[in-house]
DNA sequence: GAAATCTGGTTACATATAGTAATCAACAGT
DNA sequence: ACTGTTGATTACTATATGTAACCAGATTTC
C-alpha cells in the first residue's frame, strides 16, 4: 500500500458517511492538536512535540501518536540510532487535514475566548 | 448569557490555542456526525436522529446530546407535552461549525473509501 | 569519573467516554 | 386489549484519557 492509496474503512449500514469515518480517525481530544502543531512547526521529536502541546501527558501523547501512525496520518522516523532520536511528521494524507484544522481554529477564534480575556 | 455570547474556556499555559479548545468540545467520535445530520436535515426528534446516524446507540446519542447542549451547540426544545415530543436543533454557534464539518466530509471523500468499493 | 540532564518513552493506577443489550413509561392506533 | 412509536434510562463491559512516578541510554557538566 503506497502513501497515496486510499484507506479502506468499513462503515455499518447502507449509506457510507465520510464525516463518520473521518470522525473515527481524528474525532478525539488531542489528535487535531497534534496535527496542528506538526503543520505549524514541521517534524518534531517526542519531547519537542510534548512541549508544544500544553496539557497533554507523555502517556497520552504516546498513545495518540500510535493511533495517528496506524491511521497513516503521521510518520515516525528514526533519525539517529546513537544517540537515539526520532522525528514525527505528517504524511501527505495528514497534511491534507489542513483545511479541517484551519476551520477548527477559525471557529475557536470566533466562538471561544480564553478565560483571562473575559470581561475586559 | 445570550445565544451569541462567546463561550469562555480556560486553557492551561501561556498560549491559548483555538484548536485545543475546539477539540475539547467537538473532538469526540459522534459529535461531528450529530452536527452534520442536523445541518443536513434540520431539527429532528430523538429517534429520527438515531435513525439518521448509523452505528450509534440510544445511550451514546443521549450522552452526546447532553454534551452538545452543555457546549451550547445544540438546542433541545419540547415541541409537545401530550404526546411528548422534542426537537433537537443547532444553535447559531452550532451552525457555524458547517465549515469544519464540510472540511471533514471533503477529506473523507478524498482519502477514505468504503470497504465495499475497494478494488472495483 | 560521578552527577545532573536530556531524549524517548513505559508503568501502575484512576476516572471518563463509548459500546451492548435490555428495559421503561407514556402515549397512539386498531 | 394489544402492538407500535417516542424519548429515553439502566446495568454492565470495554476503550480512552488523565496523573504521577519511573526508566534506560546517551550527553553534558564538573
Amino acid at each position: 500500500m503506497s502513501d497515496t492509496d486510499e484507506l479502506a474503512v468499513w462503515c455499518a449500514g447502507d449509506e457510507w458517511c465520510p464525516v463518520t469515518t473521518t470522525a473515527t480517525l481524528i474525532g478525539r481530544k488531542w489528535h487535531p492538536v497534534i496535527v496542528h502543531r506538526l503543520l505549524e512547526k514541521g517534524p518534531l521529536g517526542f519531547n519537542a512535540l510534548e512541549s508544544e502541546i500544553d496539557g497533554i501527558s507523555s502517556k497520552v501523547l504516546s498513545d495518540s501518536l500510535d493511533d495517528l501512525e496506524e491511521a497513516k496520518l503521521v510518520d515516525r522516523e528514526i533519525v539517529s540510532e546513537k544517540p537515539f532520536r526520532v522525528a514525527y511528521s505528517l504524511t501527505e494524507r495528514g497534511e491534507d487535514l489542513e483545511d479541517v484544522i484551519e476551520a477548527m481554529a477559525e471557529w475557536g477564534r470566533t466562538h471561544l475566548v480564553p478565560a483571562d480575556e473575559e470581561g475586559i
